[in-house]
RNA sequence: GGGCGAAUGGCGGAACUGGUAGACGCGCACGACUCAAAAUCGUGUUUCGCAAGAAGUGAGAGUUCGAUUCUCUCUUCGCCCA
């Protein structure tokens, strides 16, 4: 018998899927459409296995659907623009462009091995004019609708890497690419209008049932809406100032207050330009990065000034004004009353500039209660606050503050929002180009879409940092209606390119507009989107205000969430090796003897085993999925990606289990010889109906197991399938009993081995048009059932018996079975429980 | 510090709405084939015990005839946010 050449016939059906455009979309009306959307790559050089395991989970569900009938649109595109490119590009002397079409030449030929169901004809590149050129009408249209603009900011600025950076591009203080610790810097920068959906991009998250909760959560703390007050202090100055405005969540704890804190950035800061401690300490705030937690971690520090704040509750009480490091002013208003004592933060700034800790929220049943180094932020009842004590913390404090606030008109309720705008400018070269150009005065003004696209100029060589597009004096001079401009030399953030790629593979070639109406009409939205959790907060928000953007103020557009189902993924990890040197040492080189791993070149050398992380560069612990797709074949390198662990969860790559995949196909392969070896002769059917079981059991258990993403558990289906199999194959079964039975568990079990189905198929000369097969429940009707007999909720053991069984027939069972009445034997029954086809619970005294 | 989640054999993990804990895979052991090994096939594999049996899902309590599943407290770990 020939062994299973995994090569030969990979390579026959890829051709023939290629060649006969099999996976080729387009709107059918008769058909219920799916659409079907994994991440798409970053054409970064090679896959990596977290590329296998996202599009091979994809894919089982992208090949079950369209054998269950639906019209798939299964896609595939490249996010080409981005820095990477850039820095190969300058560290190898080569252009971008040509680096980035490299790669995804590469790649491509490397997902093609895997055997995907992608329709090749809907390819997309972001960094294609062709792609950007609608970007840039997108942009001119939100800029139309009041979505875009321009501000000056302050900004995280990595000395290195030249750019800014987003807040979550900042890790621990330092650039997330190039380690280097960020500086604050003001830089002019466009935005998008995304607070504007604040609410919205809220609300709308409740119409997402199929996304992951834990995803909508972190939207929702993005987000972060909150209920306060906007409060109006009024201040004693010998500047003329008269009155600082503070939002607060805690208006009820007013009587704890002991200062008042500005941003540095605050307007009043402008008195103090001149005093050189003020700058000082400007200076000093300035060396803290811009993130909420580089913030946080920060010592708090404060500059006194010579204000003093009158508390509004209670006109005697007096107390002073600070600039401090902790206040920011994008969030609410750049203005905050200290109350130490339930809060931290306003505690350790107390404690450092020695002023009063007055509690005021006092824990229900504390008599001994005192605030030391701790805040109290618990719930209780409010003490020290006059009018206000005794109400119930929260729930009748904070309400009853307001309205007295509001009565006395020096306050207002006021919701307000964490979510910040989106900054999309990005001082780098490789990238979407903004559709603004500046006149003579700088004032920016719209390149008209006629002259759309404005392409990324050639580039030979990178010499300095920074953009090279600000040194290109040709390609900056642009006329637009005769007068002379400068364009915009910042490009588009690449999170802009991935916010709406999914609706450009509904009309990849449209040409007019970044899609065609009824194209988006028929497959949007998304029905599957299925990636990493990375993305779970900045690239879906994104993509959902992109949505909402583009349906503002448009009839003709109304999808305003892209993505209906959601799944995220684990990672792919592998054990870390050192060498004695503490060097990273790469997997495929070290060898395994005696359960100790050594040095492959040098066997007296052991490895140091670190713990199993996701696989990185830096870690050198990946496997390459092209060398092993060509030692073990794509549908076993699929099959064992799903095997060992749920998607959602990482999962360990192991050798022993992929060589242990590999081999089940292989042993998949000489059953199926036995099976058509069967199917020559004709025999008698006694065993059909045991066949029949066992093709239904496994049709019901894959179909539940693909509708709730426990695809690990799809494997055990099949190797119980074939354990099933290979004890009866060599039974007497009719002939058309095997062909009908075994073609459908083929066709089962071809969305995670296409390959080896597809073949076995041809084989078994099925002709008719292939699909999911229907369950013969009568089938799978049991006329006995197992029930359980428990002695005082403990098992004692199991009787199989006629389902319709009765409680007192069922008694009588028992007793006969020694084993079991053993244990009842001179006791008192006080008390039966009987659940029909399942089991009885006996207690006895 | 806050939010979310997890904890089950030597390992990865099963157990649908509370009802036979450990599916399936890896590893390991034994057996068959072989001069031998590899490969392959078969059998076994939670722990203790010769057995009958007992214990057992991170720890402790609770609800229940019955808890891996529900409730509470605690411990550890992971992710996200600070």
């Amino acid at each position: 018998m020939e062994r299973y050449n995994f090569k030969s016939i990979e390579q026959k059906w890829q051709k023939k899927w290629e060649e006969n455009k099999t996976f080729f979309s387009k709107i059918d009306n008769t058909k219920k459409k799916f659409y079907c959307l994994e991440m798409f790559p970053y054409p970064s050089g090679k896959i990596h296995m977290g590329h296998v395991r996202n599009y091979t989970i994809g894919d089982v569900l992208a090949r079950f659907k369209i054998l269950k009938n639906f019209n798939v649109l299964h896609p595939m595109g490249w996010d080409s623009f981005g820095m990477p490119a850039e820095n190969a590009a300058r560290q190898n002397n080569l252009d971008p462009k040509s680096w980035t079409e490299k790669n995804i030449s590469i790649m491509k030929s490397q997902l093609k091995k895997l055997g995907l169901s992608i329709d090749w004809d809907k390819e997309i590149s972001t960094c294609s004019p062709e792609y950007y050129k609608h970007q840039q009408e997108f942009f001119l249209e939100l800029y139309d609708k009041g979505l875009v603009y321009k501000k000056e900011n302050y900004v995280n600025w990595d000395p290195v890497d030249q750019t800014v950076l987003a807040n979550e591009q900042v890790i621990d203080g330092k650039g997330w690419r190039s380690g280097a610790p960020v500086e604050r810097k003001k830089l002019s920068q466009w935005f998008f209008n995304i607070t504007k959906f604040s609410n919205e991009l809220l609300n709308s998250l409740n119409s997402l049932s199929e996304w992951p909760n834990k995803v909508k959560i972190m939207q929702q703390n993005w987000i972060g809406k909150s209920y306060g007050c906007e409060i109006s202090f009024k201040i004693n100055s010998k500047k003329g100032i008269e009155n600082i405005n503070c939002y607060t969540t805690r208006p009820d704890t007013l009587f704890g207050m002991s200062f008042l804190a500005l941003s540095i950035d605050h307007p009043i800061a402008k008195f103090y330009q001149n005093d050189p401690d003020f700058r000082k300490f400007k200076e000093e705030c300035s060396r803290t990065g811009t993130t909420e937690e580089s913030i946080a971690i920060a010592e708090k520090l404060g500059y006194r000034t010579d204000l003093e704040a009158i508390n509004p509750l209670n006109e005697k009480i007096k107390v002073p004004v600070y600039f401090a490091n902790f206040v920011l002013m994008d969030y609410g208003l750049g203005a905050v009353f200290g109350c130490p004592a339930h809060d931290q933060r306003d505690l350790d700034f107390a404690i450092k500039y020695n002023l009063k800790i007055i509690p005021v929220v006092k824990p229900e049943h504390n008599e001994n209660f005192e605030i030391k180094d701790v805040a109290y932020t618990g719930d209780g009842k409010l003490i020290n606050s006059e009018f206000l004590n005794d109400l119930k913390v929260p729930s009748e404090s904070i309400n009853k503050t307001i309205e007295h606030l509001e009565q006395k008109k020096i306050g207002r309720r006021k919701t307000n929002f964490r979510l910040k705008d989106w900054g999309i400018s990005r001082q780098r070269y490789w990238g979407c180009p903004i559709p603004i150009a500046y006149d003579e005065n700088n004032n920016p003004i719209k390149i008209p879409k006629e002259m759309l696209p404005i392409k990324l100029p050639e580039i030979k060589k990178f010499n300095s940092m920074g953009n090279p597009l600000e040194e290109m004096e040709d390609w900056k001079k642009i006329e637009i209606n005769g007068k002379k401009c400068r364009k915009e030399t910042d490009t588009l953030d690449t999170f802009v390119d991935s916010s709406w790629y999914f609706l450009r593979f509904c009309s990849p070639k449209n040409s007019n507009y970044g899609f065609n109406q009824k194209d988006a009409d028929y497959w949007m939205p998304v029905d599957q989107y299925i990636g990493g959790v990375e993305h779970a907060i900045l690239h879906l928000l994104y993509s959902r205000f992109f949505m909402h953007a583009l349906s503002h103020e448009n009839k003709n557009f109304n999808i305003k969430e892209p993505f209906k189902g959601l799944f995220t993924q684990g990672m792919v990890c592998h054990e870390t090796y050192k060498d004695k040197n503490n060097n990273w040492v790469s997997p495929d080189e070290v060898i395994t003897k005696d359960g100790r791993k050594f040095l492959k070149n040098d066997n007296n050398h052991e490895i140091k085993v670190g713990p199993s992380e996701s696989m990185s560069k830096s870690k050198r612990n990946t496997i390459d999925p092209e060398e092993i797709i060509k030692n073990f074949g794509a549908d076993a390198v699929r099959l064992f990606i799903l095997s060992d662990s749920p998607p959602e969860k990482d999962v360990q790559w192991s050798d022993e289990g992929m060589v242990s995949s590999y081999k089940f196909v292989q042993k998949l392969w000489i059953l199926n010889q036995k099976i058509l070896d069967q199917i020559k002769v004709t025999e008698t059917n006694e065993q059909s109906k045991e066949l029949k079981k066992i093709s239904n059991q496994f049709i019901q258990d894959v179909e539940n197991n693909i509708n709730n993403f426990s695809y690990n558990k799809i494997i055990a289906n099949f190797y119980e399938v074939y354990s099933k199999l290979t004890k009866i194959v060599e039974k007497k079964i009719s002939r058309e009993d095997w062909i009908k039975n075994y073609k459908e568990i083929l066709i089962v079990m071809s969305p995670v081995i296409p390959h080896f189905s597809h073949e076995c198929l041809e084989m078994l000369k099925v002709k008719e048009e292939i699909l999911w097969p229907l369950i013969d429940k009568e089938i799978l009707i049991e006329e006995n059932v197992n029930i359980v007999v428990q002695i005082n909720g403990k098992t004692r053991g199991i009787i199989n018996t006629k389902k319709n069984i009765n409680e007192e027939q069922l008694l009588s069972e028992i007793n006969k079975d020694f084993k079991i009445s053993k244990h009842l034997n001179d006791r008192i029954i006080k008390k039966k429980i009987f659940i029909p086809q399942k089991l009885i619970n006996i207690v006895v005294s």
